[in-house]
Parts: structure tokens; sequence; C-alpha cells
DNA sequence: GATGAATGAGCATTCATTCAT
DNA sequence: AATGAATGAATGCTCATTCAT
């Protein structure tokens, strides 16, 4: 059985992970240092002390948004890239599901990116290892195409970093109903990013 | 000469430029909100109640730090794009200027990216403002270079994203000591950047 | 048969008791008020609501320790005294035993002397009675030896306390393993209690 | 200069000596874990965090009651011990004092003894080396009159124990207004102490 | 310009207890 | 008898800021 029993919430949601989703939300707009236990608690119809009957510690909280977030947006790429035949496939693969992903878990990505110096030293440990991952699933894509002399780049690294940081940078202004459909989003800035928008030439 | 001799600070620096810059160095490793006048105080050698005598308040000590980075950024990336003869240069100064920026600035710029929710309105308007008008100086070096003919994107706006997200990641991970010097920082992200990299190759 | 069945607990002692004895080691070592119904729980291997089935609330566990290791005393006192014949060995035996049950109920005992301030006025009333009652078996005991001619003090209510305060104290120091056997420490300090030690002497 | 400008405190005496009073006297009515900064500031006429201008923390707070009085009452009884010239009379000096001491310090005197738990491991060991220091000193005044051949006692720690529970038992329930004047108090209980009560005999 | 003392508001967390299951 | 979830009250302590000296 989940939860819900007596109070004023929801019921149809359990509990754990509407506090979860409003502390996404609250990290999101105002940070998580300047977001309180009381807030968290009001957002989701609880008193302060019910929360600790779902989470350990708000920190705890905290990490665990952040290493979901960073696991789900890995397993997902690993999936698309897998799922991919050529190299270049598999280079086009992880920019589209990286922009599509950020522009789609905004805020998650952005609370990820944001608050790592929230986190102790072992949560933190734990999330930049994620990092690192993610980054170097785009280094070997690149890597690859460089190998099959589909691409040339002067850096591996460098280009990895810059294709990275477009994507990322996308949870920082998409809004759903902005200017373009996502889709165009996508291949407006695999256009602006050399790797795959010479590849696209081709 | 300004302030500076009492207490036990080092008295080659002006009291208020010494609180700015132990500000920046703590924002940027814990925070805004997860900095306290006491730790800004001690790291400049007063007692918390002296740094009332250098500034207004903590929010607006941010406010400055966050508006007068900005402003550095601007000025300076207008003069190299001023400097400039053609549209390609104009673009490429901008981006070369962005990454040399982000990277020679990288504290500075990481608040100043980070910190925009812990501003009041009045003073995150002026900052967004500040941020605007950085990003249409490289949409309209794009645009420039479209109406030549020198390059072709399906979206300048989102070029002009791509762009700014090329630059400003750079201060998440430029080390002085880095792999890589800054020229070759540049030169490779240049390469990873379509509008430029298509550029260069001409 | 009492309880004890589900979870990780004993089992061969009725959970009730299980609850008290947790209850006096924990009051001991960290005090009454110190000790928080988690710890008393895990101690005993149950949920915080569990222990609801089996106390009132944590004064009156506390208030039923008191009054319970309070009327051991006072009765197994009572019947040593009763037993013997003279003033001399009533006022022998009443201290005897006072050591000797202060040396091997510790732990009660000490809790009984501490905690007094934390129960409600009515359960501190009655522990206050007990107390009175046992010091006045003692003054009782003094009265009659002074009659009897076979001691003199100055004072008999200074004696008694004097007489209780050594018993007291034994619980504060005792070990099992201690340097002295428990015998030889109830003749040393009968030896070092005036009216004794000059009883013994003729 | 001392103290006491904003709000609305008596001013005659220093704030940081009106918290340590309050503090003893609250401690002792309530207990140290049961007493709350709220009451203690209520108690000094000061807000919450008014008392950190002048404490460290509340459990520092207590550590400095705990060991000055301690630090009192061997110094004091030091003095005493150390003026009298002979074995007998400094045995008598130290118990004289010890009750006095109790008599008149009551309060702090019962802090010293029931809050021992409430200190940090460091703290703890401090003042229970100050305690030993107190007992060794009876002890070697004990020592003393048995080589002198003035006293004989089956065990002197055990001695010394039984003396210096008479001492700290007086301040559990003496009162300035009790029945019997504090000089009394303390010859019936020298007399109900063997090793003075046959000393003066002589 | 520097500081000790004061303040009101707020913090994350724990408390003992209740209650439906 | 046992428990997960809920609650209102309280905990010690820190916060940014003010102000008289």
């Amino acid at each position: 059985m989940a939860a819900t029993t007596r109070g004023s919430r929801d019921s149809t949601v359990p509990t754990a992970v509407a506090i979860r989703s409003a502390a996404v939300e609250l990290f999101h707009r105002q940070g998580f240092e300047a977001t309180s236990q009381r807030q968290l608690a009001d957002a989701v119809g609880l008193q302060v002390a019910s929360l600790y009957n779902h989470i350990k510690s708000k920190e705890q909280l905290l990490a665990t948004i952040m290493t979901e977030v960073m696991q789900q947006l890995i397993s997902v790429t690993e999936r698309r890239v897998a799922a991919a035949a050529t190299p270049q496939e598999r280079l086009l693969a992880f920019m589209r599901e990286g922009i599509r992903f950020h522009a789609e878990h905004r805020l998650e990505a952005l609370v990820g990116n944001t608050e790592l110096r929230s986190l102790s030293d072992e949560n933190r440990a734990r999330v930049i290892e994620l990092r690192d991952r993610y980054e170097r699933m785009l280094e070997s894509a690149l890597q690859e195409c460089v190998n099959a002399g589909t691409i040339s780049v002067p850096d591996v690294k460098m280009a990895a970093y810059a294709g990275v940081a477009i994507c990322v940078h996308v949870a920082s202004w998409y809004r759903e109903d902005g200017r373009l459909p996502l889709d165009e989003v996508i291949d407006s800035l695999l256009a602006a990013y050399a790797p795959t928008a010479n590849l696209e030439k081709k």
C-alpha cells in the first residue's frame, strides 16, 4: 500500500512522489538553500514534521532528485544511441536526445546543474561521476566518427564540451509554448553544432 | 585612498574591493544563499557589523557583482566587435572574446549565471536586460553574416543560443592549468560551432 | 503469557518488562529528558508507535519505575528491620540493607534520585512521600537507640540524613567488579557512620 | 566596559553574569535538558539570539558553570585545609567547609552533581578530574590522621566516600531558613561521621 | 571606519503522541 | 499487538540587519 490516509492531501499520487515533484518545482524556482521545508510541506499539503516520514533529510531529498534525473538522462540516451546503426547516427542520436531531454525535463535538469554545491561531498561525487559518464558518451560517439573519417575536429574533448553545452543550455530557455516547436529547435541546434551540421550536409 | 587600516586585514587593497572579491569567491563556492555575512566578514578580516560600512545589503552586494560582470563582458565584447572590419570577423570576435572572458572570469561569470533568482525583481530585471543585450550582439553578428551570404543557418536565434551556450559553459570547466592552453581551447570550440567552423574553412 | 511474538525482539521476556528495563538503562545513561521514545523503541526492537500498546506515556513509565524502586527498597528494608530483635540491630539492618540495595540496584536507584523533577506534581508527590517514609525508618531506628541509651547524637534528623546520604551515594560509584567485595564495602561504610561505628565498638 | 546597552535588562549586572546565574537557577529547577534557551532568555530579559553574543552554546554554558563551581569548591577547601595546623584539624576543616559550601551553593552544587551526563565527553572528563581531585583531598587528610594514629578506619577510600556523601547530600535538603542554623547542621553532621566524631571526643 | 550587543524572523529537525489499518 | 503516517509544538541555533559607542 502506498500512502495518504489522514490530512488534506491529493491522494491520487503517493506522498513520496508528490514531495519529490514539489521539491523540483521549488528548488528550481528559488534554489535549494532558499527553499524551506515549510514551503515544501505547504506545497504538498502536509505539516513539516510529516515530510520526515518520507524523506531522510532535505539534502538527501536533493541528492535523490539529482541522481535520478542523471540516471534517467543517461539511460534514455544510452538506449537511443544503442539503437543507432552507424557512428554518425549515434552522434545524432546523442545530440537529439540531449536536446529533447533538457527541453522536456527543464526543471529537474536545471536543478541538477545548479545545486551540485549544496550536496555533501559524498553525494556530490556520485552525481559528478554520472555527469562524467554522460559526457564520455558524446566523446565516444565523436571519436568513432573521427575514426570513421566522417567528421574532423581539432580536439574531441572540446567538441564534446561544446555539444553538452548546447544540450544543457536548452533547459535554461526552452518553453513548451515558445516560438519554435521542439523538432525545429532540435534541427536548428544540430545545424549550429559543427560535428552534426557537417554530417547532415553529406 | 579609501580605507583599510585597522583590523588584521591585507591593507594594500581597499576594503570595499576586498569584500567584493571575497564575496565572488564565496558565492561561487557555496552559493549566495548558503554564504553568511559571518563567513564573508571572516574572509575579509572584519566583524560582521563592519561590513555594513561598505555595503548596503547582502543582496545589493550580489546585484553589484552581477551587474558589473555583465557590463564588463558587454563592454569588452563591444570593443572587440567594433574593431572588426567584416561581418565574419565580428562574429569571430564575439565568440573568441566570449570564450576568453568566461575562461578568465570564471567565478564572476558562474555567479552571474547561477544567482539570478536570488535578486530582487528590480535587480533581476536589470541583469536580464544586460544578458539579452549580450545575446543580441551575437544575433546581430550572425544576421549580418547571413545577409552577407557568408553563412547559412536555419534559425538565427537558435544559432545565437548555441553560441552563447558554448561561451558560457566554458566557465564551468576551464582551468588555467588545464590540458589545453586558452588559445587552443578557443580554436577547438570555434571549430565545434558551425557558424564559425564553416567560416574558417573558407 | 503476556506478549512478544512479532518484531525482532528477544521473545523470552514480556514486552512490557523489556521496555521497563531498557528505560531504566537509558534514563540512567542519558537522563529522562534526553532519552527519546525512538531510542527506547530501538532498544527494544519495536516501532515508536508500538510502545504505546504497553505504556500510557513516557512520564507514566518514569513514574512507574521510580515508584516501584522506592517500594521495593522500603519493603525489603522493612522486612530486614522487622526481623531484628534490638534497636541496635534494627539500626544496623537499615544501614546494611540500604548500602546493599543501592549497590545492587544502582541504575534504578540513580534514576530514582535524579529524575524527580521530570515527574508531574502528582507523581512527584507520591515518590517524595515514599522517600520521606524511607528516611523516617532510619530516624525511628536512631531514636530508639538514643532512647535505649546505646548511642548519643546531637540531632537525630541530621544523623538520619547522614546515614541516608551514605547509602544513596553508593549507587553513584559502586561497581560489581570493584576493588572491594560488597560485604567489605558495607563494613567499611558502617565504620564511617558514627551511629553504627560506635555501636560496633561496644 | 562590560555590557547592557539596549533592551530591557537590569543593567547593574553584566549580561554574561546574569545569564550564568539564571542558568544555574533554571538548570537546577528543571534540569539542563528540560530548560530551553527561550526560558533562559526570558529569565534574563533578552531575545534568544542575544544569548549567543555571550555564550558559545548551551552545553558550553553548562560546562562553564560546572567547572567553575568545582574549582571554587576546591580552591576554598584547599585554602581552609592549608590553614590548619594538624592532621585532625585538616580533616575537620575539609568536612566543615564541604558542608558549608554545599549549603551555601546549593543550586550550583546540585547542578554539578546531576548534569554530568549532559556534557560532551571532553567537558565531562574535565569535571570528573576535578571531582576526583576534591575527593583525594579528603582521602589524604584521612590517611594523615590514620598515620598519626588519631583515627582508625578499615578502608580510607570508603571513609572518604562516606565523607563526601555527607557533604554533597547537604545540597539536596538544606534551606537557609530551615530548622537548624548552619553551624548546628555542621556540628550534627560532623558528629554523624565517624572519623570526625571520634576525633572530637578526644 | 570599526565593533559588541541586540533583535525578530527563520531555519532544519526532533519531539511525544494519536489513529486507522 | 504492531505499524506507517500524521500532527502541533518545540528544540538549539543562525540569519541579516541595526545602532550606540
